[in-house]
DNA sequence: AATGTCGCGGAAATCGTTTTCTGATTGCGC
DNA sequence: GCGCAATCAGAAAACGATTTCCGCGACATT
């Protein structure tokens, strides 16, 4: 096993001390210029890599950041994670991805690892039902933290970045009115989940807008699988008269929703208009196409990695907390026929 | 700011040394009952959390593990990636991730930061361009690693957990020409890419069993972007007579591939079937559903985990280096119907 | 010419643990 | 009652960096 090169070994090898090592590498001020080549020069030549952990140690910070996440395999998340690794690597750091499969209790201990790692920031998307204790246990770990679409909890250091869900939920509505729907469905994820609360508001806000009435029959709620989607959307699928279009959240969702469409024998578009709250490959690719609410995942991550750079670095919190971002309805096959309504 | 509680104050409240508090709370033997209570009484009074960095520093080991990918907005590598994740996790191990989005060089910068980390060990999927020098530079830097789906590096502590695409590939063109397909096209990966050389190796082999020829003009190899897929995809339509059937590698690859069908007007299962190499939602949603190499996702990222795990904590490598997890061939609409040969 | 200032380098303290070394106390057998 | 071994616990030395503190020249200022 090869030994580790130690600042004392590069010190050594220049003949100078391990203070001035330290100082010539890390662009000290102060340091003459003769000195500094000689260090840099024997260090190169032994492959002198510093020691994370006795920087880190004696710095006090990591540079990593920890990243807890419902699930990484939705793609969503991931490309949002991936845009925003980009941006805190560019400033140096490296980030510590934890992913509590959308289980309350393992997102407080992914919480708690992450503080016991010394990270020093966090990017937060937890699952929904760990909302309140985890806001409370975040506001308590005191470490600069960028909610992922969530609510923001009272806390000092602690940020927001939302995309516009109301409006985009409520532009899909106008939207489905103007060609002549009357009956709209609305399948949305966990009630307790932000984007969910943001979305049912906006679909009640326009339909009142609208002057249709809000029909509890047409409405479902579901959790983050596959297969309750599916099972939820059969429920809704069962009223008769069959809505004429539906509006479904979140794209694990939307793949139950399609599974239970299929099983039914409805064809998107010609029985049943459908919008779709992410774009995806799949809303794309679908036969006939998928209408979506699409929103810039790689500035959301951006934008998240961004304030929370600035949430690390300043004392005080000068810059807005929460950042709210647009969204933007995209029209396909999908809704693209004019519906005759079955009631005159 | 809160001050840091250190091993000192938990000592000081107990009465002891620091020594004793160390001792106690790892469960060190010959450490009295007595003893033990009331240090761990006074740790849990005062909030006391061991220092990680202090710990990581004096053991020598980080309890951490690289995670190098290509992209980690590849659903297939972010289900892999969340398997392992939680099997690392249950064995106290946290997970850096590093997303070289396919960039050779990235590959490089990102292997050396997670060594420069100090991780106990790393598990990669590198861009199919760095691999002879990231193989040379995971070979120089010791540390244990698991490649996934990746040829192997010769070195000590290097793993590998593999896909059987060989054989899948060979299962999915025995299928076609038991459909009557004499006209099979591919369109693979990097050719540098390790499965793509599997792959292609198959899709040669079961020709040859087949007694059909090998035709170079309906084989196209394209990199990992939608838009290169795309272009790809379109100058292998461009040939006439059009293949009556075609093998696509990978998801990113049969999204561009889709984009590619319908742009030419060209109905999947009907003009031409298609079997694509990982099943995933849009290969089962897709109209009609899409024929697919499929594997158990979840167990490749829990064989890696175990197998790094296992190279981590033994000395000697006494256990087999590659694993190779087997494919099933998942047939669908896509193949179902039989082709009628356009020459006879 | 004396004093102050500035630039620079070396020694040592520090970060918060774990672990080794060593001394003290107890228990036990004879 | 003595000696020896086995336990237990404290002091101190690591781990490998950064950073403070101090001292020594050289130079400038009065």
């Amino acid at each position: 096993m090869s030994q580790r090169v130690t600042i004392r070994d590069v010190a050594q090898q220049a003949g100078v001390s391990v203070g001035s090592v330290s100082r010539a590498l890390n662009n000290y001020p102060h340091v003459s210029e003769e000195l500094r080549n000689r260090v840099v020069a024997a260090a190169l030549e032994l492959g002198y890599q510093p020691a994370f952990l006795a920087h880190s140690l004696r710095r006090g910070e990591t540079n990593s950041i920890g990243f807890l996440v419902g699930t990484i395999a939705n793609p969503v998340i991931a490309t949002i994670f991936e845009a925003a690794a980009e941006a805190l690597a560019d400033s140096g750091y490296a980030i510590t991805l934890v992913s509590s499969r959308n289980k309350a209790d393992l997102d407080i201990a992914y919480l708690r690892l992450l503080a016991s790692r010394q990270v020093s920031g966090m990017i937060v998307s937890s699952a929904s039902e760990s909302q309140d204790r985890s806001s409370a246990l975040i506001n308590n770990l005191g470490i600069p933290t960028v909610m992922l679409d969530r609510s923001i909890p009272y806390g000092e250091r602690i940020f927001a970045v939302q995309s516009d869900h109301f409006a985009g939920v409520k532009d899909a509505v106008y939207h489905l009115v103007d060609q002549g729907h009357r009956h709209i469905a609305f399948i949305g994820g966990p009630k307790n989940f932000y984007p969910t609360q943001q979305r049912f508001l906006g679909y009640r806000k326009a339909l009142s807008e609208a002057s249709l009435p809000l029909r509890r029959e047409l409405i479902r709620f579901t959790s983050f699988t596959e297969t309750d989607a599916f099972a939820e959307a059969l429920v809704l699928f069962r009223h008769k008269p069959l809505p004429t279009s539906l509006i479904v959240a979140g794209n694990i969702i939307l793949i139950g929703t399609l599974r239970a469409l299929q099983d039914r024998g409805l064809n998107v578009g010609q029985d049943i208009a459908l919008v779709a709250c992410d774009d995806m490959p799949l809303t794309q690719l679908y036969r006939p196409p998928i209408s979506a609410i699409s929103r810039d995942l790689n500035l959301l991550g951006k934008t998240a990695a961004r304030l929370l750079l600035r949430g690390i670095q300043d004392k005080k919190g000068r810059t807005d907390r929460v950042i709210k971002l647009p969204t933007s309805l995209i029209t396909r096959e999908s809704t693209g026929y004019i519906h005759r309504p079955q009631t005159v």
